[in-house]
DNA sequence: ATGCTCCCTGTAGCAACTACAGGGTCAAGG
DNA sequence: CCTTGACCCTGTAGTTGCTACAGGGAGCAT
């Protein structure tokens, strides 16, 4: 392979990611399907490397696949204001407050559970029970 | 049907899960399947109630469905001391715990992002500019 | 007899990959 | 020149935990 080009391979090791992964996001059109060499590999440019390492970064922050693909969408429209950018993340670290605030919940609920366990027998264990309804009559 | 038992539409109800998701518990071998009326309608007695149930309250904790058996398992070995149950139950809040903290430094960044955001153009949005690679070049 | 709500089975869809199977390509070593 | 091994190709199916139909039957009230 010509030295401007990356094979798939080596495109994934560059953007920690999987070579299937890579393929999956040019089959739903995520990243554009790049030239083949005679042999018909991927043959990808130093754009494609960029644009898969801008996915990978926004994966990685926890943006959806729908949330890249618009993300991708404003950063090649240079001119618009970004605001519409500032609004998918504002709206993705609400997501991640919410998320969080489940989650410290649920430690909470888990913690106080665990707590009262007294290592006995699953006849008389507190996880059981917290975990078992109330009632069980029809 | 017989007042002691219940259509597959009340159990739903009762214990807050879609009907479909009951039927799929069933083919998954999560919740036995109940005897059948005439009709061939599913005729869930108490014992079913209860189970779901705690399959609900378990998947409510964040539990996952391989953990569920488990802990369905366990609880039906009465005799057994509940050291498993308890290792389950800290393993999943460990990973909880895991979870926060991976939500928590993503919102730390997600943050420093949107705060230095200029309200201009998307030619010099600094979110786009953290989502973009440093380096470009192959 | 009609309408309505419930129930049945079976299949397909969601997100976001991941894992093959069964083959082709390419460069290096013997 | 041939083989070996690492890489690449396509296509399909699996993962988790549901959810949503489509197309039909059951049961009850009017």
């Amino acid at each position: 392979m010509a030295q401007r080009f990356l094979a798939i391979g080596e495109l994934a090791r560059r953007t920690n990611t999987k070579v299937e992964t890579v393929r999956y996001y040019e089959r739903i059109g995520l990243l554009s399907a790049p030239a083949r060499t005679g042999g018909n590999y991927r043959a990808y440019s130093s754009q494609h490397l960029a644009r898969l390492s801008f996915i990978r970064r926004s994966r990685d922050l926890g943006f959806s696949l729908d949330q890249v693909r618009t993300l991708l969408d404003l950063s090649d429209q240079q001119a618009r204001s970004c605001e519409a950018v500032d609004a998918i993340a504002r709206e993705h670290r609400d997501e991640v407050d919410r998320k969080i605030a489940d989650l410290q919940a649920l430690r909470r609920e888990l913690d106080n559970m665990i707590d009262q366990c007294r290592h006995g027998t699953v006849a008389d264990c507190r996880i059981i029970e917290a975990l078992s309804p109330a009632t069980t009559r029809v």
